[in-house]
DNA sequence: TAGGCCATCTGGTCCT
DNA sequence: AGGACCAGATGGCCTA
C-alpha cells in the first residue's frame, strides 16, 4: 500500500510544513490558491504532479479554515452554556455542547411557557402585555411573554417566543412533552457528577448533556440530523 | 492499553 | 467552474 491516502497525505503535510515554516501560512496558502487556479484551467488529467498537489493543498486548507471556522461558532456557544467555564473546567466536547445546548433550549422554552401560565393566571388574561396596542404601536407579530409593566421592552432584542419559533421551522421544540421547570439555580452551586462516562458534573436544575440525562422527547426527533436542510439553501 | 476526542486529509455531492 | 458541505479514514494526544 505505497499510494495509501494516509502515506499521500503524509506527504502534503510536509509540503505545508515546510510552506509554513517558510513564511505565514496564508501565503503558503495563496500561493497555492494561483498555482491551483492555473491547473484549474486544464484538465485534471493534464495537470502535473505538482499542479495536482498544489490543488489538494488548496482544497485542504480551505477544509482547514472551514473547520476552524466552525470550531469558534462551537467556543461562541460553550460560552453561553449554563456551565462551569475557566482553566481549570476541561472543555466541553462538541457533542457535549449541542447536546447541552439542546437541553438548554428545552429548559428555556419550558421556562417561558410556564411564565406565560403565570402571568396569565395572576392577571385574569388582562395583563396590557396581551394587548399590543398598549405597547405604543410596536406592532408585535405574537403576544409578548407577560414583561413587566411599566418596563421598556426593547422589541428587536427579544428572543423568539415559542409561538413564533413555531413560524421558523423550530416548531418541533415547543412540541417537546414539557419537563418538570428546573429551578432557576445559579451554575455556582456544587456540581454533582453521577461517575458517568464523560464524567459531566451535574448543576442543580441544569440540562445534562450526557447521555443518561437525556430525556426521552420522542415528540420532536424528527427535528435532528438529516431532516433538517442546508443552511444555505432553506431560502428555496 | 483501550477508548474518547480531535485535527486533518480526501473524494464525493450539492449549490451558486 | 469553483466553493461549500459532508462523511469516512487516519493518526496523534490524553485519560482512566
Amino acid at each position: 500500500m505505497s499510494d495509501s491516502p494516509a502515506e499521500l497525505s503524509a506527504e502534503l503535510r510536509n509540503a505545508m510544513a515546510m510552506a509554513a515554516a517558510a513564511g505565514d501560512k496564508l501565503g503558503a496558502f495563496k500561493a497555492a490558491a494561483a498555482a491551483a487556479a492555473a491547473a484549474a484551467k486544464k484538465d485534471k488529467k493534464q495537470m502535473s504532479e505538482s499542479e495536482l498537489q498544489q490543488l489538494r493543498l488548496k482544497i485542504n486548507s480551505r477544509e482547514r479554515k472551514r473547520m476552524h471556522d466552525l470550531n469558534i461558532a462551537m467556543d461562541g456557544l460553550r460560552e453561553v452554556m449554563p456551565y462551569a467555564h475557566g482553566p481549570s473546567v476541561r472543555k466541553l466536547s462538541k457533542i457535549a455542547t449541542l447536546l447541552l445546548a439542546r437541553n438548554y433550549i428545552l429548559m428555556l422554552t419550558n421556562s417561558l411557557e410556564e411564565m406565560k401560565r403565570l402571568v396569565s393566571e395572576i392577571y385574569g388574561g388582562h395583563h396590557p402585555a396581551y394587548h399590543p396596542s398598549a405597547c405604543g404601536g410596536m406592532g408585535h407579530a405574537t403576544p409578548l411573554s407577560g414583561h413587566p409593566v411599566g418596563h421598556p421592552v426593547h422589541h428587536p432584542l427579544l428572543p423568539p417566543t415559542a409561538a413564533s419559533l413555531t413560524t421558523t421551522g423550530i416548531s418541533a421544540v415547543r412540541a417537546a412533552p414539557p419537563p418538570p421547570p428546573p429551578p432557576p439555580a445559579p451554575p455556582s452551586s456544587n456540581p454533582v457528577s453521577h461517575g458517568l462516562g464523560g464524567g459531566f458534573p451535574h448543576w442543580s436544575g441544569m440540562p445534562c448533556p450526557c447521555s443518561m440525562c437525556q430525556m426521552p422527547t420522542a415528540a420532536h426527533h424528527h427535528l435532528s440530523g438529516s431532516s433538517l436542510p442546508r443552511l444555505t439553501s432553506d431560502s428555496k
